[in-house]
DNA sequence: AATGGCGATAGAGATTAACTATACAACGCC
DNA sequence: GGCGTTGTATAGTTAATCTCTATCGCCATT
């Protein structure tokens, strides 16, 4: 029994003539007629009683042309599900993003992803480096925005835009009147770190290595955010470090807060997309990056790909 | 797309592994993965992620697997509705009977093949032969109870008894001290008669040809019925002729009535069963056959096959 | 760097589906 | 009653499709 069986029992209840069905159908009589035997002979029972005069269906052929309609109108709706589900830009997108990005991209990559594509809902996760990569493994995920180095195996990145990094300081800082700040000075302060996990401590770290050994100097601040290291800082606290998209944006004017960029050579971070490389939806991420580029983060510069 | 690959489909959204999948439908990984390879080519959507790691099935693919199962139940209930119709003894049949048989044979025939086929239901009509031919062939009708003779272009007929007339007389009738009635003397008294349409009114016709031409004597009662010809009798208003169903079971102590047979050779009817030639359900002709010969019809002659 | 698991691909063989041509059955017509 | 017409079934051939075995290639792990 195969849909074309079935397709070729429907249209003989409804023209009641081998011919004339057979030729709704395209196909030959000797093929429809084949066709409905074999289909009689799979399910053992008459469909039809033929006659010289006319074709007419049995009782129970009637039944089960019924429920043949019924399969055939379910599988049509296959063919409707696909057709509908071609567009990559249609469905929603299961979007993942790091922490120290998340609440500085996303009120400017929400609307502009809205309106590049409205029928594509973000569905939002943030949270560690890590669990975003599990997750976009196992599928919970289809795109994430994390930080180079990011190297997992059966996931593609694409580097979006690099960071600068910034000084934060609260405003009577010693270093207030210096114009950039140099990172081998990061020791000499302390510096108020987020908690491991967080990617963006790493790479702080990173910036400055003797941080590291001059222990007491820096303080970790477990279960915090930027912007809780934010007012810790503005309260005399300590110095921190922020991404550009972070620091800039805060009023220059402000009375408690002073930003700083570091001598250059500027560190920063690379931001970039990851993906399963087996995710169908490639115009979806598409749209993502190209909403990113589009945003308006203070400080950035697009990487081109 | 066939039913085939729909059950690929879904058995691999079951077990998330081509092997697996290819196992449990009883073909070589090979044919699945190009199934599914051509489906996701029909319909130009992404049905699953491959990786190394494992296989995660897409928000469409989900869908379509979700819609994949409706179709295969759907199918298979085609199949259940087949099974249950095999039985040629499950579901409704109609029969048509004529108008001096019906009220006859029904209330034996159907208790009976009740019994015997309790999940046959009898839609019963009551009509001339005329009519019942024109129901039968259309298909209105399965089976009708007939007399013969009855030849009609893809009809068969098989007799099943056969039926002595009886010469039905009001109490202290001159012939009632007769021990039978010769066929010819009918023409003498005024005989009361079906009206046109009733294959018994011709027969009975043919039984005493001298009653066509003396004209006035036999009286045509339109729109009647044998038994309002019975009770006209009883009044005195003359003669009939009854098949002995009908006649027989009348209390012979019936003190306005008399019955009595004709001389040898009695004349009679045979009736018979006809169905389409085509008509598929066979098995419920027997049992309507054997029902009627179960029944205790006065006078009857089974008709061997 | 080697290995093993897993899906994709290639090519051969078998099954099946379709076609054309024709047989066969029944009915209607002359 | 023979004959033509109509309509379905059958035969035989060809083509498409399905499924198989064997093998490749990729990736992740040891």
């Amino acid at each position: 029994m195969t849909l074309t069986d079935l397709r070729y029992l429907v249209a003989l209840a409804r023209e009641r003539h081998f011919g004339h069905a057979a030729e709704r159908c395209n196909v030959s009589q000797p093929t429809l007629s084949v066709a409905i035997k074999k289909l009689e002979e799979e399910l053992a029972v008459t469909l039809f009683e033929r006659s010289a005069a006319d074709v007419k269906i049995t009782d129970i052929g009637a039944r089960i042309v019924a429920q043949a309609e019924k399969v055939l109108l379910e599988a049509g709706q296959i063919k409707e599900l696909a057709t509908a589900g071609r567009d990559p830009l249609s469905g929603p997108l299961k979007v993942g993003v790091i922490y120290t990005i998340g609440p500085y991209l996303l009120p400017h990559l929400i609307p502009r992803v809205h309106e590049a594509a409205p029928s594509m809902p973000l569905l939002i996760q943030e949270n560690y480096t890590a669990r975003l990569a599990e997750s976009l493994k196992r599928g919970d995920l289809d795109v994430i925005v994390v930080a180079l180095p990011f190297e997992e195996p059966g996931i593609v990145t694409q580097a979006v835009y690099d960071e600068p990094f910034r000084v934060l300081m609260p405003s009577g800082h010693t270093w207030e009147k210096e114009e950039a700040i140099a990172a081998s000075s990061l020791a000499e302060a302390p510096l108020l770190l987020l908690g491991a996990g967080n990617c963006f401590r790493d790479q702080v770290l990173e910036v400055c290595p003797m941080c590291r050994s001059g222990e007491g100097l820096q303080r970790t601040l477990e279960g915090s955010s930027l912007e809780t290291i934010r007012h810790m800082v503005a309260t005399g606290a300590g110095i921190t470090v922020l991404p550009s998209s972070a620091a800039d944006p805060l009023p220059d004017g402000n009375p408690l807060l002073r930003v700083r960029p570091f001598v250059a050579p500027e560190p920063f971070r690379r931001v970039a997309l990851a993906w399963r490389v087996t995710y169908p939806r490639s115009g979806a991420i598409d749209v993502i990056r190209s909403a990113i580029l589009a945003s308006p983060l203070a400080g950035v510069r697009p990487v081109n790909r």
